[in-house]
DNA sequence: CGGCGTAGACTACAGCGTAGACATAGCGAT
DNA sequence: ATCGCTATGTCTACGCTGTAGTCTACGCCG
């Protein structure tokens, strides 16, 4: 067919392909550890699901790092900063942007480790920090105390995410809850029974929050 | 020579070291872990630094994970939960026990991913767990209550250390803040030269403990 | 003394991240 | 048209990993 085809049967050989760029190589790579677990992934796996040698990726990712701050960064990506209430209240617009941020990340639980193990420095990141201590500025907080509750609100949000990602992940293995067992386990038993792993998120990002409101004023 | 005896010169070769225990592995893989970082970590590496075989190792420990597993229940041991001011208002016990769970995470910054990737189902542990619940039950809060109280302060002490050991090791790298640079950059730059990575610790944990205050009483 | 359980050593394998050399495709300048 | 240039993907190869399987040497108990 095409005088520059190459020799096989199938069309023109190489433009078959779009010339892979770093976008679509980080969605690639976060389905694929979304699907088989962080463990499984490798470079190797993420060249075969693209149908591509591995050594392709490092055209446009440097390493496996820079590919993992590129997973951290799409996963913050999911919060969508900008379409947060920015009009309401600094309370209300931090309550929506911790549970956009719990969403995102336990929307890919395998990934939270990758999340929380590095300082996610994209522009929209950045730009979401500037936004946000500026928000509490206008509410009547200073710079610096408005990057300590963003602080708090983040870490605790992220230590929620991973510990219920764990134990999500971990579950099945060795859980097991003793009900005739010894007293002792029992009442621990028993608190763990009436509550789900997670339902204590809201309790405790209201508490933070409630806790500095009186210092803003609002 | 002698046929059954050692070629060496030290008395009769084998006894010459102590039998290794899985006590004395998991700290030595802790203090290598320490000391290289978790990336230069190895199962080979571990078994130089115990003067062995790599896989001398196995017959103490099932594999990597259970190792992994072993060096969490360690670094939560060293919380020392029996020391801790039982006979004091719940609230102050819950205090200084996230004070010494943060403390001890932040000795080992570069075990802490380790030890907040898997759940820590150690007999001290639970009965760690056993003793909060049943403290903060005699203060007034059911069970769950408590549990959720407990969990909310872990996750939060868990996800702040997390954070500032991620923080420590990566600094040095990429973390320009620019004092001439756009405005937009001087707000969230201004805020970070005006706080330590870790001085808000205190502050939200004080505001998680105030606002659980008033549901028990005590 | 004979056998056995246990701790460690040695070998070997499949898989990993990635450095380096090579091949090909598209494209602007000649 | 033809030449290079650059961007992209491929191939090979190296040193490293976790660990299965097998063997050896020791201490103990009959």
């Amino acid at each position: 067919m095409t005088p520059k085809g190459r020799t096989n049967g199938t069309p023109p050989s190489r433009p078959a392909r779009a010339p892979l760029d770093r976008g679509q190589i980080v969605s690639a790579a976060l389905a694929l550890i979304d699907a088989d677990g962080l463990p499984k992934f490798s470079m190797r796996r993420l060249g075969a699901a693209l149908g591509v040698d591995p050594m392709a990726v490092y055209r446009h990712v440097a390493d496996q790092e820079a590919l993992f701050d590129g997973i951290a960064e799409a996963i913050f990506d999911e919060v969508d900063v900008a379409s947060l209430p920015w009009d309401g209240t600094w309370r209300e617009l931090a309550e929506r942007y911790c549970h956009r941020l719990r969403d995102a990340l336990l929307r890919h639980p395998h990934a939270v480790t990758i999340f929380a193990t590095r300082p996610v420095r994209s522009p929209a990141s950045i730009d979401a920090g500037v936004a946000m201590v500026t928000r509490l500025q206008d509410a009547g907080f200073a710079p610096d105390a408005g990057l300590r509750i963003i602080r708090c609100l983040r870490e605790y949000t992220l230590g929620h995410a991973l510990s219920v990602a764990v134990l999500r992940l971990g579950a099945g293995a060795r859980s097991r809850r003793p009900a005739p067992g010894t007293p002792d386990y029992n009442l621990l038993a028993e608190a763990a029974d009436a509550t789900e792993p997670g339902d204590h998120f809201e309790v405790g990002l209201t508490a933070i929050l409630t806790a500095f409101t009186p210092a803003g004023g609002a």
